[in-house]
DNA sequence: ATTCAGTTGTGACGCTATTCACAGGATAAG
DNA sequence: CTTATCCTGTGAATAGCGTCACAACTGAAT
């Protein structure tokens, strides 16, 4: 963990390791930059670019080594001992996504579900136990949660995410279309639905408009 | 529509918009571009900047009209008659956004979902009609289908699409971990939910480390 | 041994988005 | 009417990211 870091370089590393992880299973031994690049969509040198963030080292023959590179990145990107993750806020978004990441990322697992509603708290949905947000503090800390995802109603994302922030979790994920205010200690990423409907609404038809290109 | 605009520039305009919904309901009549900026955690200088895309004018003394600036926005980013939206696999996901986008947005209304499962084809959730992917293109037609949000499993990805687009879809909002090649008329614009989780766990791991800042 | 084709790693460059900074303008107060 | 204040709109400067282009290298073929 270096120097800065651009948050775009990251994104696309998380994109090639998980590319990596479908060559390894068809049993591909090497990889060229543009090979990642013709996948991806990006060029072969940004995809060089970005994996010189990591440690490793492309032959100028062969090009890259597939376990190693899977290597190197699971190092740069992952903690040794993985992260847990809780979903703050069991809807319908919040148990999807429950459902989504059930297994999928080995060192990234989702471990509880926090909600009010009497409903739904102490239910068990695909492995995770619900628990009612005032039991924050204790299952953050016994369970080592360093992460969540929020989808609750949108005026009660601040204090949902306070509440979190208070109990030790220092990543954020939010999914209501609210803005947070969190201390500089704390990563927040806004994934806003609305906002990427709204982007592809106007694209969409300014592409329809200038008809191609 | 008229010159080269960035995405950064229309999703900020969208969030204006959003926030320019809850000032209108508080009655507020002016909003200066710093109070924009604090309440979305950019520069005022950006809010200005974004805000010379649409056709509105600020006063230099009042700041700008809330109303004549969701007017202004509005006739930007939004087609006068509105756009049709339907949701492309009815599974967990797919049903959470039939419900979170249900009624949400005036000029974007979700009007179908398609499937190839049986068990959900031809039921109705939340005031949409499932419909067998078979149909795609009459349905599309019929309700004049702009948009769609894809929400298959990812080797589902590309040949949904595909379909979509020979239907005359021309925006895709995909949430399938998978890369979708398009012809250039068509806009896709990719939510890799597993992407931004990995992102988070980065980058909140790396301001535990540095503690603060 | 030599040549050759095709790759990586990276300094230099260019483009685009953002911020700076200030001229010009509106309003309220005196 | 004049002054003081604090805003907008925008040209210019800056920063950040992605691309270009090429030296250095590898291994296969001859």
């Amino acid at each position: 963990m270096d120097q800065r870091i651009a948050e775009q370089t990251i994104g696309r590393l998380s994109l090639y390791r998980r590319l990596l992880d479908t060559l390894m299973r068809d049993c591909v031994e090497h990889v060229y930059s543009h090979q990642l690049a013709e996948k991806t969509g990006f060029t072969s040198a940004q995809v060089r670019r970005d994996l010189m963030a990591v440690d490793t080292a492309g032959n100028t023959r062969r090009g890259y080594d597939v376990g190693e590179l899977i290597r190197a990145i699971d190092d740069y990107l992952y903690a040794p001992s993985g992260q847990q993750v809780a979903v703050v806020g069991i809807g319908n978004l919040g148990r999807a996504l429950l459902t989504f990441f059930s297994g999928r990322r080995p060192k990234l697992s989702v471990v509880a579900g926090f909600d009010v509603d009497e409903q739904v708290v102490d239910r068990v949905i695909h492995g995770c136990r619900v628990y009612h947000m005032d039991e924050v503090d204790r299952v953050v800390a016994e369970d080592e949660i360093t992460l969540v995802m929020l989808t609750v109603p949108s005026d009660a994302a601040q204090p949902a995410a306070d509440a979190c922030i208070a109990a030790g979790v220092s990543g954020i994920l939010n999914f209501a279309p609210a803005r947070l205010k969190v201390p500089p200690s704390v990563y927040v990423s806004h994934v806003d639905l609305t906002m990427y409907l709204e982007m592809v609404a106007f694209f969409a038809r300014q592409k329809d408009g200038d008809q191609g290109d």
